[in-house]
DNA sequence: CATTAATAATGAGGCATACTCATTGACTAT
DNA sequence: ATAGTCAATGAGTATGCCTCATTATTAATG
């Protein structure tokens, strides 16, 4: 059957990405040798090879698939019609919970973002973590929940960055997990008019297609 | 004279920290070899390793060194006895610049943390720069110029967080320096109490227009 | 089923490079 | 001058990533 080989081969290339995960989070990637890997993964270290170009690559596919299983639990944190708040504090806390988890994680995919002599890429998973966070913004500010004279961007920037720096802050101080980090990050994006009691407007849509059309006006003269 | 001894001994370690950051930022860290390094400090290869036992203590130097010059700068910049609001700014300016000019360390930064299997540690010069940050917000707490509600370090992780992912955003983008992230971050700070009074704005403009206009056009298509 | 072709897997060896250490050199003290 | 101490050297070693000629396995064909 061409089904199981392909299927063989997929279980394959799996058992290498697994047994890299496990021995790249545990001895970090420098502590980490090709052979090893073949053995934890059970083929010859040639074997590697085919599968991944070299380590780097193979680092690369281990920090790309840990941040696309996130994705997945981010975006359910965000697919709610719950009021914008509500969703925003699920969001970081899934985050704060998963950096703190997988810090380990976070360190290695530093590394895999440095590439040999090339100035710092984004690996491509990440920039579509990092989307959840933007899509969640702007559909705040289309509903009105967040004002729209600040960009997106920069609401993202204040929410992962403070979120990752926490994370970091809380991990090296060996204090797991504090609810208070989001609690004080939310009640601060009360600065962008967020407010916490729902408040929903329907009809509201077209006030503040308005509000952003003279926002963007007075933007261009100025510029 | 023994002192001259004593100074030659230090110029060949400045000589061998000064090639290896040299290089390092430029090729990485691992694009750059033991013997460049040698050779562009004027030394054998073997003279490094009487200064440094490693190829990761090297690099660990060079980073503290980073770190070390960065504190002086920082310290400037809260030294003064003006506002607290214009000192968050001048120290938000000068990290933010600090970073974008030298991404490359920052990047290198993370990966002088890591260490063969131990977890990560923070190297202390980071540390000691950081707390720069956290003693300009207990100062704004002892003046009532921030809340006492929230705890230092929890501002300090918002600030330091928030810029440190910026930067990042900003260099990926190639989109240099937006002096918009800190007017945003500062008028944030507003839901810590703090009161500032300028707040121009004058770059940023193209990039904010941009963003108001995709904001103007997904309301439009919803509605 | 036999034969051939194509593809996958192997692991010993090549090679780059971080690091060592026996030797050499330079400087100091007596 | 001579011995003694410490610094510097660079050829050699060890390690670990990666290659590639060889072998095993699967698929295709008549």
């Amino acid at each position: 059957m061409g089904d199981t080989q392909r299927q063989r081969l997929e279980a394959r290339e799996e058992a290498i990405l697994a047994a890299a995960a496990s021995l790249f989070s545990e001895s970090g990637v420098d502590g980490t040798r090709m052979a090893e890997i073949a053995r934890k993964a059970d083929v010859a270290e040639g074997t590697v090879y085919l599968y991944y170009k070299n380590k780097h690559e193979l680092l690369e596919a281990v920090v790309d698939r840990f941040w696309r299983e996130l994705t997945k639990g981010a975006k359910a944190a965000v697919t709610s019609n719950a009021p914008l708040s509500q969703q925003l504090t699920e969001l970081a806390s899934y985050h704060l919970h998963s950096l703190i988890d997988d810090f380990k994680m976070v360190e290695i995919t530093s590394r895999a973002r440095q590439r040999h002599g090339e100035p710092g890429r984004q690996l491509p998973q990440i920039r579509e973590y990092v989307r959840v966070f933007d899509l969640i913004m702007q559909r705040g500010i289309a509903s009105g929940e967040l004002e729209a004279s600040t960009p997106a961007w920069q609401m993202r920037d204040v929410f992962y960055g403070t979120l990752e720096h926490s994370a970091r802050t809380l991990v090296l101080r060996e204090q797991p997990f504090d609810s208070s980090v989001i609690d004080n990050l939310l009640s601060l994006f009360d600065g962008y008019r967020l407010k916490h009691a729902p408040a929903k407007q329907d009809s509201g849509s077209k006030q503040a297609a308005l509000e952003l059309l003279q926002q963007l006006e007075s933007e261009i003269s100025r510029w």
